[in-house]
DNA sequence: TTGTACTTTTGGAGCGTTCCATTGGAGCGT
DNA sequence: ACGCTCCAATGGAACGCTCCAAAAGTACAA
């Protein structure tokens, strides 16, 4: 920091060198770990590098070195935090090979064009992981890598796709109930298409087991109030159910609310499944029987294929890859009475 | 997008200019939108760059323009959400300024050195929000303004401070459930200075009203699980009380639960009031009494207060903004039988 | 036609780095 | 003392923009 005309300014890689005495390109080699500097120089410039506070400029480094190292995920809304494994295994593998993950949510400044993805292209990210619903993004001639996470489709050409099972969720969901001798099992669900996904296959799968189909909450939205007021309408139907199978983990949290208002207990005299394996599923005192959506792995898999495309040969084609939920039975169902 | 050797090369200024059959000099004063560009040339620039998908370079823009209009803030964790209407706040000041913000956790790269600050100030953030408990972060000489929101004190130097009262909010408790008739109010504490504050204020506020103090949870993590485990505790104390004062919402949450598994009915036999209006206190269907830390509020002012440094006059003396918080009054509460 | 006063457009320098080709020494054998 | 090899250190171009001073164009009055 050198002082002009008393403001701050920010130490440059020359202020460095002219503080030990050395060239900026000296400078610029212990940066980044150069092995073949001098220890008498090295240390020489790293102690000036202390004294001035210096902190190299990204965007001169990444200007002038042509790589951010940096990739960019976007996500619907912080407040959700469904990404959040995701963004765990996407960093336990970035980590290693120094990437950055840049997040950012649909929110963009209204008096600022572009979306998201613009904003991150602009920033040079050199890989997307997009975990956002419709992605109704401008994704027109991306040049850089994208992976879709947890849809089974995209409009984006060209990315690949990673998600898990859902289908398969809601199959082992219902197994589980059945063979605890439930056969009247309701549905929750909610806005959206993941939630659409899983009741499709609830659908479906009772469909074919002969067992009657109740789906309530459609039209809500998958958090707990949604949870709470679709399960106000199934009870208000009048009609017989021992277990609830909800299509995420804050709406099975609002259920257990509205049963309890009524006295119904969980899980005494109702099962209930979530969805997602949230946080909230372990922390509640409920300790939630719920779908691991495996979002650690999908996240641990999207880096894998990111990386594929950086570091591997380019033109790779879209990939699809499918990962198999698991349920978590923890103590929110027990055998039907 | 021009194909070099097979490979997509992002457009440049330069590829939009000889598009256009401008110069360059003229397609930056159309991407900033100035005013003394013809209509013919401003359009045609504006076909060049659709037709090749150009995107400026912030990296570039940045360290030509030597500004970002960008404020990053720190949060420890995307998990806890309690940041999210700080940044609500901060949004709706900085949106009209346009003003970017870029949000880090504490995550850092193992491999990489310096921490969240380090990293924003290499990215060239134009000021700092700091949302993180005992920021052991590294905020020698830093050179651009820093706000620290929700604590009531700090070690980074000339740094500007807004919180919002925790004394009063912990007041504002008691006297509503002292005005309610309740007697026996147990407290549910947890780990961090926050929980700390809201502790200390019970203690001082109820020795005051020469009342029974009951403190629990102190060692256990401020979530729904240490609220359950507190009030287990405190259930298991033996000792009477009519009133449970939670020092955040997820722990009130917990303590609902608790006191379902033992009968006890919220607001008929207990009243609890929670702290922070989470969005679980409006989404649960108990609807929670709680107290607005005004997070909304503190983004806002936080926003004012940087604008102050970064547009008005440089070097103001750090300030301290405190903000009142405000009883939100739900159903958790009630008359004591 | 020429000059004047604008308005619109342009080339060039500069932002703080990286990277490469080159320079300058040190060390050693003869 | 001289050449040779190696290793450490350096200067300059380049990255993709902005910003400024200056050039080019335009319109109108004299």
């Amino acid at each position: 920091m050198t002082q002009i005309d008393g403001v701050n300014k920010k130490a440059t890689i020359y202020d460095v060198a002219e503080a030990a005495g050395v060239s900026k390109s000296l400078v610029s080699l212990v940066l980044r770990g150069d092995s073949a500097v001098s220890p008498a120089k090295r240390e020489a410039v790293q102690k000036a590098i202390k004294k001035l506070n210096y902190r190299p400029s990204r965007n001169a480094q990444n200007l002038a070195s042509n790589r951010t190292k940096t990739i960019g995920m976007v996500i619907t809304e912080y407040e959700n935090l469904a990404y959040s494994n995701v963004l765990i295994g996407l960093r336990e593998v970035f980590d290693k090979q120094d990437y950055q993950i840049l997040l950012t949510d649909l929110h963009t400044n209204p008096n600022l064009h572009g979306d998201a993805v613009d904003a991150l292209v602009s920033m040079d990210v050199e890989a997307v992981v997009l975990f956002v619903e419709p992605a109704n993004l401008n994704t027109e001639g991306l040049s850089i890598p994208a992976i879709v996470v947890g849809a089974r489709e995209t409009t984006v050409k060209g990315a690949d796709l990673i998600y898990s099972n859902d289908y398969q969720g809601s199959q082992i969901v219902l197994e589980h109930l059945i063979k605890l001798g439930h056969k009247n099992i309701a549905h929750l669900s909610g806005l959206g298409g993941i939630a659409g996904n899983r009741r499709k296959a609830y659908v479906e799968i009772m469909q074919e087991q002969g067992m009657p189909r109740m789906v309530y909450g459609e039209s809500q939205k998958t958090n707990q109030l949604g949870g709470y007021l679709a399960t106000k309408e199934l009870i208000a139907s009048g009609k017989p159910f021992t277990a609830i199978y909800a299509a995420n983990d804050y709406i099975a949290a609002g259920a257990i609310s509205a049963l309890a208002e009524v006295g119904k207990n969980v899980p005494g005299d109702i099962s209930i499944v979530g969805y997602d394996n949230a946080p909230i599923s372990r922390e509640y005192a409920m300790k939630l029987t719920t779908v691991d959506d495996m979002g650690l792995e999908l996240g641990r898999q999207a880096a894998e294929q990111i990386l594929k495309h950086l570091e591997g040969n380019k033109s790779q084609k879209p990939k699809q890859i499918v990962i198999e939920p698991s349920l978590v039975i923890r103590k929110s169902t027990a055998k039907k009475k």
